[in-house]
Parts: C-alpha cells; sequence; structure tokens
DNA sequence: GCCATAGTTTGATCTAGATCAATATTCTCC
DNA sequence: GGAGAATATTGATCTAGATCAAACTATGGC
C-alpha cells in the first residue's frame, strides 16, 4: 500500500457511496438546515468520480465553468499562472471546503486546481444547483455566503502580506490549518502539511529557504516540533500573539 | 462653489432624482438584459440619499450588513482594521461600481467604507433584492458574478503583492484605474488620483515614502507625468510591460 | 490673508528577506 | 535496494524597500 492511499483512506471518513445525509463533512459544506428530502434533492445532483492522484488537476484556468466543488479527501491547491509563467498560488482546501467559485465571473475558471494528495472531490453542477436553489432559499444564501466568506478571506490574506513579517505569515498559514483540522474533529495541534515548504512560500510571498528558516527557528524557540510534514503546535498562545505582533 | 463639489458635479452625470433606467452607469453596475417594467421594479428598491462627504463612513466594520452599495458618483475606499489597530485598505471604489458583499458572509460588515472625496451611492437593501432575484434569475446571476469577480480581483492583488516589486504595483494601479475610467467614457490616459500617497501605500503594502519615489522614478523616464494628484500616462505600453515584467 | 495641519518629496542609512551556493535528506521508479 | 531527482536545510552575501530625518507644499479654518 503506498503511502498516498495510506493518507487517502485515513482522512477520507467516508466511503464511495455514501451520501451527503451520512457525509461527516455535511456540516462544514453544507451547514444549512435542509428538510430530509431536500438534502436528497441535492444529494442527487452531486456527482462522485474517482480520487485524483498528487499532482493530478481538477481542472485548468480557462477551462469553462461548470461546477462547483467540494473536497472529500485529501488536500488541493488553486492557483493562478501569469502571462510570464509565474505561479500565484491562492489558497488550499482540505476537506468539506468547497472551490470553483472563481469560475462564475466569466463562466470560465480563472485558477487552476492541483491534487497536493491523493484526493477525492464531490462535483456539484452549478446549472442543477442554480435550479435547486430557486426552491430552496437557505441553499441560495448559503451559496452567497460561501463566496462572501472566500472574499473576506482573501482580504485577510493581502493583509497579511502587507503588514506581516514571515514569521506572522507562517505561524498564521498553521493555525489557520490547526482551526480547520479541529472543525473536523482531528487534532488542532497535529497535525500533517499537506504542501510543500515551496507551495507554502509561493503562496506566502516567501522563498523556500525563508520557509524552512522560520521552521527552524519557531522550532528553536519551542514553539512548534517539525519532522519533515508533520508539525506540532507546541504553543498556540505564542503563536497567536505573533500573527497579531 | 467648493472644489469637492464641483469634482461631485462633474463625475455625477446623474441628477439626484435620475432612476437606474436613465442613470449613464447601469451598463456598469447592471449590465444585465431586463425587461422596462423589471428595470422600474429594481429602481424602487433602491435609495438614494445625500452625498457622503470626504472622509465620512458609508458604514464601518461590524455594522449589521443590510444592503450592497453601488457608487454613484465619487469614490469611495474599503478596509478592515486589525485588532492591534493597523488598517489595510482592500480597495478603492469609483462610480458603476458596487460594493458591501463583504457584509453577506456573518450578516455583519467586515470592512469599513470611507469616502475619498464628496461622494453618493445607491443603496440597495439586501433582502429586496433576494426577492427580486426570485423572479429575475439574470439578476440573481449578476450578483454572483458581481461576487465572483471580486474574489478573482483579490486573489490577482495578492499575485501582485506576492511576485511584483514597488513599480509593477503602481503601474498595476494606474493602469487599473485607466481601464475603468475608460469603461465610463472619461479618459483613460489623464486623470485625477482619488487617494492620498499614504492610501496608495497602505493599499500596496509600500509606504508613503517609497510611493513618491516610484511616481518621480516613472516621471523621469517619461512613463507618466504627475501633478499633485493629476496623473498623465505618457507611455501605457512601457507601464504594461512594467506589470507584466 | 495667515496660520496650523496634513500630505508630499527627497536624502541617508538600515534590515528582513532574497539570492547564490553547498550540502543533506527524502521520494521515485527501475 | 540503489541511482537519480526532487525537496529541504543551512550559510554567506546582497538589495529593494523600510525607517529615520528634514525640508517643502497644499489645504482648510478662522
Amino acid at each position: 500500500m503506498s503511502k498516498n492511499a495510506q493518507s487517502s483512506a485515513k482522512s477520507c471518513s467516508n466511503s464511495k457511496q455514501v451520501g451527503c445525509d451520512d457525509c461527516s463533512l455535511n456540516t462544514i459544506c453544507m451547514p444549512v438546515s435542509l428538510h430530509v428530502d431536500d438534502i436528497d434533492r441535492l444529494d442527487s445532483i452531486i456527482q462522485r468520480s474517482k480520487p485524483l492522484q498528487k499532482g493530478e488537476f481538477l481542472f485548468r484556468a480557462n477551462d469553462p465553468f461548470t461546477s462547483v466543488y467540494a473536497v472529500r479527501s485529501g488536500a488541493l491547491k488553486t492557483q493562478l499562472v501569469a502571462e510570464n509563467g509565474d505561479e500565484q498560488i491562492t489558497g488550499f482546501y482540505l476537506p468539506g471546503e468547497v472551490l470553483g467559485m472563481d469560475g462564475l465571473a466569466n463562466n470560465t475558471h480563472t485558477n487552476s486546481v492541483q491534487a497536493l494528495e491523493t484526493s477525492s472531490v464531490c462535483k456539484i453542477p452549478f446549472e442543477r444547483l442554480e435550479e435547486l436553489s430557486v426552491t430552496l432559499p437557505t441553499l441560495q444564501r448559503h451559496f452567497l455566503q460561501l463566496m462572501s466568506r472566500e472574499i473576506t478571506q482573501e482580504q485577510q490574506i493581502v493583509g497579511l502580506l502587507n503588514k506581516k513579517n514571515a514569521e506572522s505569515r507562517i505561524a498564521s498559514v498553521l493555525l489557520s490549518i490547526a482551526k480547520r483540522n479541529s472543525q473536523r474533529h482531528l487534532s488542532e495541534s497535529a497535525f500533517m502539511l499537506p504542501m510543500s515548504r515551496k507551495d507554502l512560500g509561493n503562496f506566502l510571498g516567501l522563498t523556500t529557504e525563508t520557509v524552512s528558516r522560520v521552521f527552524s527557528r519557531l522550532q528553536k524557540n519551542g514553539l512548534i516540533a517539525v519532522e519533515q510534514k508533520q508539525v506540532t503546535l507546541l504553543d498556540t498562545p505564542a503563536l497567536t500573539l505573533l500573527v497579531a505582533g
């Protein structure tokens, strides 16, 4: 059994055939109070396909927009590619999180989405979702909220990049992952980073070397323990203070 | 007549009582094909109030979310305020542009919005808009697109901050304003910057000094002419190249 | 018109993080 | 299991832009 398959099996708490109503992630991706038969209707439009292997693309920039996607297991990164070829990672997506709304503006995706490890997603065709939304106002509102949250998150990142040094930025990402893990009832103090130092640096506007140095320094100062991709937060209050500072 | 009143009268091509159907900005803020009576229905929910003076707030962070707003004249800035007090400007909004969608996520605004000069806005109560959207799917879709565009714009800014130097960032903002002016059939090579050097620096993650120096350098190299807030783009291709480089 | 205040410009110096470079470690695939 | 390729760490040096400092200029209030 490969390492990827292991980690996939571990992070995917649902078997392939499970529906939304049985999915342990439904409180994250669809935290709306829907009737049982409404959930069934939602469930009926959702397509589940075979998992993406590490490095595989879910879709690419300029692909036509058809659907949004909920992550079921694994982890993915979204990225923009500039004309000159250099890439900007715009986000990391963990189980329960929804991505793909970038494609709505022009019916074409601006981001490419790539699996960081073996990952599976639920594909939600947008036209079907829109039809469903007409009779389910709370579902409609939920999607507006998801998008609004995406906007405010991006704005937070802009603030992070403009106002914070390398240590704050790294601390912020670590705490963000911790928080999202705790929402999935996983450990919020010990976890596997799904992305490389390079990806993390790209996302945060830092070089690989700086990311590595900051990890070493945080470890030396007893705020975290790092062993390859395994990270343990040893002093969350200090990390929180770092982010604020 | 004050300078502000002049610039307001100039940039506001609509008198106070004009409706959406007569508003010269409707191709920007509501570029959806609506029937005449649908426009009237939209028009009927929109509230127009007295202009904001420079420095006045449209709303503040933590205010309850009730409405989104279309800029009719003037210019506004949106900003986040961190716990430690420092501010991050998240956007500048010009006539025809819609703001306030940040409040949808938690029914509370995360941004504060402040007038950079005398400005008037159309207030669009969101609940009324939602009701209207049920029977006007194109209106619904339009709002999703507005929000999607906001997400991709923020992502572009993240890329700008992470990958580009001071000159590129400034050039990028100048070209952005030029483009938005041209959409309003104003000059795209000569315009008044509505924001201070400080605001521009805050937005772009630069100090006032650096903004000032870059302006001087771009002027010395013949790419722009600057006289206080009046900017003239003298070599748009070179500026475009700067942004790409 | 005059003053106070805020905003802008320009110069000198400093520094966080980039860049360059070398080594070490971990994956990958035969 | 081993060769080669990624990926990560650590060190030395360099630099874009910050910071500190000092004029200079526009602007709003009286």
